[in-house]
DNA sequence: AAGACTGCTTGACACAGATCAAGGACCAGG
DNA sequence: CCTGGTCCTTGATCTGTGTCAAGCAGTCTT
């Protein structure tokens, strides 16, 4: 059985209604107290420090993980250190599915990161006879898939403005869904990060941030930036 | 619910054994006789001719489609007209699921195309409560969505030339799950589509083919590449 | 067989974004 | 207060790939 992995989806729809140590794991979706139950002894909290690896590519699979609180970043490097990062994983978003048994991409801690633990094998088990929840995990994947090929869109045919002006956009709207509209958009990671988030290089993403905040558009803030002219923004970003 | 979408993946290792009108629809598993029928009852094949749309982005999503015989290329569009190839589906492949209620991309024919088409409720009204259905469903999203995933690190961080020579190897790999391994590749796509899926023109694509044939790594033929030295060719595409 | 059309290749040139290099802001530790 | 570190910005220059333009090879039509 393979694993998957959803890098950036936030199941804020989908919150466990039930009390549940785990509550911002989505999955579990609504279980009876005594399958609740045992869903949450499977489970274990773990703490993750700065930097911290959850797991790297290619490692055996051997758990899965729904991310608590903090944010992850999720990439794949190349064998001469080149780095693409595949998405941010937020509190909520359920991570280190894979194909076959073995990670197909890394992931690691921005900041302090709690997440929730399973071992992939009494997960899967759990799983496979609730239709419920195997629903619930196709209906991730799917909406993973469809930012996958967003993201594809923005990759191969975007310049570097609208690049930036896209990512401020779809991570606004993250932030949002998680922690309502705000006026400033937090951005917890750094530049090198959304450079290889969007495929360009750390100097451009400097170059394009500092443009926009000329153009009116936007300010730059410690850790964030303010959003001036949000429809102009929009239009930027726009499919 | 939502629709799944997946572009890419060959379903060849799960054939589906029962006789069956639909014969490379994978996803029927190892369904007993009368759920067998009744599956097929859902299904009608449908016929495309040469650049003939199945379905296009934001349309309504009351269909999913496995392909039978052709090959489609499925794609998203920008306002002004630029194109991302998400992907090419071969034989076997399952196609149209989608987040929300619309297509979140396009796919037309490349030459003739044979689909068998499930319209959408039926279709999930009959696998949601079917574990084995939907772990398949499952399996095909994961693997969709690492190779997006793969291809996320070839349009952010990969050089022209080994986009095209990791293009060719991927899809000499495709096709060898279909039809064996052979010694020429055939592309059925024209060089326009290779350039809008790996995000090059269409002028850097023919360029590239042309240095790679000078290079002694492959040949042109009509329709296709021979590939000369698979070694130094894998080496070029190497993760 | 000539024309028209489509798909592919090639050349000359331009430019967006990469690379290289320097310096500023901020913070933690001594 | 200085020191070293990390992260970010800015400037100067280079280059890979895009753009523009032309021409060739097939194939279809008449």
């Amino acid at each position: 059985m393979p694993h998957l992995a959803f890098p950036s989806t936030s199941l804020d729809g989908f919150k466990c209604e039930t009390h549940c140590a785990v509550r911002p794991l989505a999955i579990c979706g609504e279980l009876g107290p005594a399958e609740h139950e045992e869903f949450e002894r499977m489970a274990q909290h773990v703490r993750y420090g700065p930097k911290e690896a959850l797991f790297s590519e290619d490692e055996v699979a051997d758990s899965v993980y729904s991310l608590i609180e903090g944010i992850a970043r999720l990439y794949k490097l190349l064998p001469d250190g080149r780095r693409q990062i595949i998405g941010f994983a937020l509190p909520g978003d359920f991570l280190g599915m894979a194909p076959g048994n073995r990670y197909s991409f890394s992931a690691d801690a921005i900041g302090a990161v709690t997440v929730c633990k399973f071992f992939r094998g009494p997960f899967l088990r759990f799983i496979e006879n609730r239709p419920q929840m195997l629903l619930r995990m196709n209906d991730f994947a799917t909406r993973e898939l469809s930012l996958a090929q967003d993201q594809m869109l923005l990759l191969g045919r975007r310049s570097a403005e609208e690049k930036v002006a896209a990512f401020l956009v779809a991570w606004r709207e993250r932030l949002a869904r998680l922690d309502g509209v705000t006026k400033t958009v937090s951005l917890p990671m750094g530049r090198q990060d959304i450079a290889d988030f969007l495929g360009l290089t750390i100097e451009t993403v400097s170059r394009t941030f500092t443009k926009l905040e000329r153009e009116k558009l936007i300010v730059i803030v410690p850790d964030g930036v303010r959003v001036l002219d949000p429809k102009r923004f929009d239009a930027l970003a726009a499919a």
